[in-house]
DNA sequence: CTGAAAGCGCTTACAG
DNA sequence: CTGAAAGCGCTTACAG
């Protein structure tokens, strides 16, 4: 036992403040809250005191009084990352924003992984730690509709990156995937690519390389060019499953100039895999990526990518989340992507030819 | 209003557990906390109840009666960043390692920006919101050294990253920069060097850049070599502060050889200044970084850096907080570094001549 | 092994 | 404008 343990300051109440101002502790309540039923005087008086006690409303019992707890839970999904990180580094750039509006709402922000709890699906809300959820990344999807659809049964507010679809249980905010995925290949075809490949799934496991991979053949379709199915290849989101991918692809293909990657984390395995084949990026093949990561600016090449606003994603997956607890109706949110084009595209070598 | 908030669920207390199982609410309580006390048939029946109902235990009551809240805050310095994401990426990578180590310890984590609030050196833990704190980053430490006086003065449970030093306030977990700043030092004048710089502060309002100096300048001298004080170039942990020091740094000097950032987000700025300067990196001047975050082996070329272990660094931030909220007593810890070998020092080149 | 009761520190309806 | 009282949902000392 240290020194310290035996001399706990204990910690002042709102009886305290009531007896040292000579009012009732309810009063004490209702100054601080600044109610404009008590008297300015009394309200002075009242403040200067817990000033100087250094009071604090206990949360604990306030929240167990008011029956909320003024906190927003996000549940990030554990990555398997290259480097110890283990959050996915999208999702990493929108935790800044998140923070930050939660701060400005009047709100706590408490983060978990997701995988941490069977029961991360009740055990924010139902024990009143937070009065909603927002959900950030999945493994699975499919096994990650079914928990989305027990948290809508028990009317659980919760808001997710990602997808929007109206099979999809809950609000969702996301980016436009299907254009992002139509615009970077139309971008590749006006380079003069003709061969295209698909690093990244493309089935209901995974909406959003899905949505991401029918643009890019949408672009190819009409542009008229052909579709080689067998040119997409199965990853998930990590250098290494890009890597493997991309070296699968590169065996069987030979005549491929351009890969698209359902994302920058893929996208550097992908260069890595095309370059240990001896191929020279974009001079032999486009490699162009999909988030626009930190990272995705310093690759060599340099990544062009599809950037998606994860400033303003945080902001909204606020904003949204706090309309649905106050119990207002909330549309799932779609926004505009952007091409970002650097060098492993080809953009400048074929623009200035 | 929405349909939803009419028809909210009304949670179960453990006073309906009780009526239904025929046992008194006590009785319920201890039952699911697998009290000993409690008849083996008796928990298994209201534990059956209570999942049935999807009973939770409500936190703000359970924490109210305990006078604790099993939970952790972690305070981020907000850092001006050239992205949207606000936040130091060193500190980015040490999220995922604090984020596991809480929930293993059944803690849960309530992330903030410490600029948000003037008053956050008493907003978590006298609101009885966490029991303790752990602090990543500040501005400049003289400020922040008042509030962690303030800190230690109400006998808040903290803990820090940064460098250890007795006159500082408070329990620190951080790696020997002093050793750090030695190592890649010497590892360039192994490769060489004569005449070296170094971008970063070296006085005590950034105490852990100047430790790093200090073992730079004392590895200058051990080997013989000469100290120019005009090479070392003020600069914040940002690219575009790392930017503009590099290139007054190369206004004035001429025969600079080696650069030691005192990050590797200065010396991502630094390498541009170089480049923009006409200068070849490593062949006219090595450029080397500290940190080790995920950019640095993708810069051009990869960033020879100091690896902090952040995975570790996470796990004794937490159980060394966990420690102290325990009252027991917690030495500070030093954690080992290790230089990164990449291409920006010119190893590979010096190496093979 | 179980129950009745107190109490954690607030907020707020009720009464004046 | 102010106060006395109830009650949020638990945990735990006390009594049996």
């Amino acid at each position: 036992m240290s020194f310290e343990s035996t001399l706990m300051r204990s910690k002042a109440t709102s009886f305290d403040i009531a007896h040292l101002a000579g009012v009732s502790q309810s009063t004490v309540s209702r100054a601080l809250r600044d109610s404009p039923l008590v008297n300015q005087e009394t309200k002075d008086k009242v403040k200067a005191i817990a000033r100087e006690l250094n009071y604090k409303v206990d949360k604990n019992a306030s929240n167990l009084r008011q029956q909320q707890s003024r906190t927003i839970a996000l549940l990030l999904f554990e990555d398997p990352t290259t480097d110890d990180s283990l959050i996915n580094p999208f999702f990493l750039s929108m935790l800044g924003s998140i923070t930050k509006a939660s701060a400005l709402a009047g709100y706590d922000l408490l983060i978990s992984f997701q995988n941490m709890s069977d029961d991360w699906h009740a055990e924010f809300e139902d024990t009143n730690k937070a009065d909603g959820i927002i959900l950030l990344g999945y493994g699975d999807f499919v096994d990650y509709q079914n928990k989305l659809s027990q948290l809508e049964e028990q009317q659980t507010h919760f808001v997710r990156w990602g997808a929007a679809d109206k099979d999809h249980p809950g609000v969702s905010i996301g980016c436009d995937n299907y254009q992002g995925g139509f615009d970077i290949t139309q971008h590749l075809i006006n380079l003069g690519r003709k061969n295209f490949a698909f690093i990244g799934g493309a089935d209901k496991h995974a909406p959003e390389f899905q949505a991401r991979y029918f643009g890019h053949r949408d672009a190819i379709k009409k542009a008229g060019l052909k579709i080689n199915k067998n040119n997409q290849v199965e990853a998930i989101s990590t250098e290494n499953s890009g890597y493997e991918a991309t070296k699968t692809l590169l065996a069987n293909s030979t005549d491929v100039d351009a890969i698209l990657c359902a994302s920058d984390l893929i996208a550097i395995g992908a260069m890595q895999a095309c370059q240990d084949s001896g191929l020279t990026i974009p001079n032999d093949i486009s490699v162009v990526g999909y988030d626009n990561i930190p990272v995705s600016r310093f690759t060599n090449p340099a990544l062009t990518t599809v950037a998606q606003n994860t400033s303003l994603a945080g902001e909204l997956l606020v904003s949204s989340l706090l309309s649905l607890i106050n119990g207002e109706d909330v549309a799932p949110k779609l926004m505009q992507v952007e091409v970002i084009t650097r060098q492993s595209c080809g953009a400048s070598a074929i623009d200035q030819a």
